[in-house]
DNA sequence: CCAGACGTTGTT
DNA sequence: GTCTGG
DNA sequence: CCAGACGTTGTT
DNA sequence: GTCTGG
């Protein structure tokens, strides 16, 4: 599973490594993204925009946004035919951006959390689904104004590789290359290509590392969320 | 037919 | 909206 | 993912 | 224990 990440490279380099051409709103470094909050994706080819969503997709017959704080992975193995994700298996795949990952381990009554990331500290891209959620008319408006539709994404889910299984069962589904981003989010494809590129990342060129227990309290962005415990390499 | 779910993880 | 379960 | 709440009535 | 919020 994925419940945390990082996004802390600099915009400049961002934009050179994932041939950006467009970036809507300010983006900021990010060392402890949880669900519900912003975070940054590519959803098409061109031109390659990168803007915020809000992390957790949000079906579009939900009631409310809360439905999307579920929905913040989505299985590979099952993704195309979950009702709440197929439609935006099928047409509404993005890139969401990350350096990092965090999976916590279990340990009796602790948890322990643990970063993953690149011995080149070069980002990477999660496979992810997005959706639009328009809001219902909420009782005061009186229809004066017409809610903007919200934008939101989950990322997918994988076996975990060798580096992540002794930690976690589960990991995102990575994509790494210039050549599987084009094919993630170019138009339709196929489903075996899909699978494909859904196979765990192997771990060659990956490093992990325990991080001290605040990294557990959504919320907490300091920058030595993402140090090396003492004693950890 | 209507009502209710629609998701993932990990577990003694 | 669409599917499953009763 | 983890942390934190988990409830109602009626109100200075 | 289970759900919600971040």
């Amino acid at each position: 599973m994925c419940g945390r990440f990082t996004l802390a490279t600099p915009l400049d380099v961002l934009i050179e490594v994932f041939k950006i051409q467009e970036v809507d709103g300010a983006i900021q470094a990010r060392c402890n993204i949880a669900p519900t909050q912003e975070i940054y994706a590519l959803r098409d080819c061109s031109p390659r925009r990168l803007e915020p969503l809000r992390w957790g997709l949000i079906p579009p017959w939900a009631k409310g946004p809360e439905v999307g704080s579920r929905m913040i992975n989505a299985r590979c193995e099952t993704v195309a035919e979950k009702p709440s994700y197929r439609r935006a298996f099928r047409g509404q795949r993005c890139l969401i951006l990350a350096d990092g990952f965090y999976e916590w381990k279990k340990e009796g009554r602790e948890r322990l959390p643990y970063l993953f990331r690149r011995k080149d500290r070069r980002p990477f891209a999660f496979a992810g689904i997005w959706e639009s959620w328009i809001p219902r008319d909420s009782k005061g408006s009186g229809g004066m104004q017409q809610a903007d539709p919200v934008l939101s994404a989950s990322l997918l889910t994988t076996e975990a590789n060798a580096l992540v299984e002794p930690v976690h069962p589960r990991m995102p589904v990575i994509l790494q290359e210039e050549k599987s981003w084009e094919a993630w989010l170019r138009g339709p494809a196929s489903l075996e290509l899909l699978q494909e590129l859904c196979r765990p990342l192997p771990s060659e060129g990956w490093l992990s590392h325990r991080v001290d227990k605040k990294v557990n309290k959504a919320g907490y962005e300091d920058p030595s969320c993402m140090d090396a415990l003492e004693g950890e390499v």
